[in-house]
DNA sequence: TTGACAATTGAACATTGGTTCAGTATAACA
DNA sequence: TGTTATACTGAACCAATGTTCAATTGTCAA
């Protein structure tokens, strides 16, 4: 992808911004307005080298007819992960990114849900009371997993094991807590599987 | 809001896909084509009807004027968080919502960015191998608490202490670890403090 | 110093497209 | 039985808009 000049580049954030936020994409005449062009011919020829470069793409014979790339429709989500700090340069010039902490891309919607830990039963493997579990739905959680266990419509986060009889018995990861089983007489439903940890310190 | 009648449903989620996939507006004239109508008035009610209900407004005096209500432009993000679990109804009926986890509405973009832990060194303040700092870019960090240190180009994180001196006393969270003080003459920057933490278990 | 390119003005043209007026038909409702 | 809301047809008006032609100016590399 081409390089942009400094114009074109304020001419494809503004079209951007104003898709993001008036909803629709703005008409030459409100760019050239915004920029404060006399004639839309300034943005006609802006236009022509985003689209020469690959920035958009033009419907003929349309009413706001700019199409943004698809590399550049969809708005970048999460946090900026950085991987190393290049010597010398300040932070702020973010060079090394690894791309992007984004929960909705590593644990689709569909499938997932947090729960909040309540209490310090499950210290050791690493849950803090009021952190969220990130857990994927789903029926089965093998011996040895951590998994949500809900007995009796309350959900509780314990590393779970499967006895010989088809009970199951929830083993807390702290000294101060007994494993239990569960009652087979007991309405017991399997959450998922706890495969993430998101805590906000303080 | 007002309920829809199926017509009127079907022409909102008509707009809402256009949008959607191809990035704008539908012109009333393509939303008669898409549903077959011979007369754009035919649309036009509908929109009368949507803007009346608080679905829609439009921009008078433009071309592509609708402006999607704010309640159904923002599509929802994060993974929902579940608070408790209403006894006996199945967790696929996720009824008592708490929100959701969204990173980028907690933690905004332009001064978070996460930076991916290497070794134990933190081990005892949450923070394992492999783990997520998410952290708050700001120029100070105080004594007693987490932060991130760029020494000569590398980051690291720490508990942090400042000495009478000036100089920087960086304390690990591990005692196999032991704290040291950072030269004068190093060339250190504040990364910034540390506020979170994600883990992808496995 | 010539040519290519970016950046811009100014004017004009042909469509696109929002809106409105005049009707028709059906169903719910009071 | 009249009223209201929904769901359309058909036609027309005119403002909004994409596009194009003709020129001008500054920059920068060949």
């Amino acid at each position: 992808m081409q390089e942009l000049t400094q114009k074109q580049k304020e001419v494809f954030d503004f079209i951007l911004a104003t898709l993001r936020e008036e909803g629709n994409i703005p008409s030459v005449r409100e760019i050239a307005a915004a920029f404060g062009f006399a004639s839309t011919n300034a943005v006609n020829t802006h236009l022509d080298a985003l689209q020469k470069k690959g920035y958009i793409s033009r419907r003929p014979g349309q009413n706001r007819n700019i199409e943004i790339a698809p590399d550049y429709l969809i708005p970048q989500r999460g946090i900026p992960i950085i991987g190393r700090v290049a010597a010398g340069k300040p932070i702020d010039a973010i060079e090394n990114l690894d791309g992007y902490l984004d929960l909705d891309s590593i644990y689709d919607r569909e499938q997932h849900f947090a729960l909040k830990i309540c209490g310090d039963s499950m210290l050791e493997a690493g849950f803090w009371d009021g952190d969220y579990a990130i857990v994927r739905h789903q029926p089965r959680v093998e011996t040895g997993e951590i998994g949500v266990a809900v007995i009796n419509g309350a959900a509780t986060v314990k590393r779970f094991r499967w006895l010989d009889d088809g009970c199951l018995m929830l083993i807390p990861e702290n000294d101060s807590y007994q494993p239990f089983t569960v009652d087979a007489d007991s309405d017991l439903q399997i959450g998922g599987k706890v495969i993430g940890l998101h805590r906000v310190l303080k």
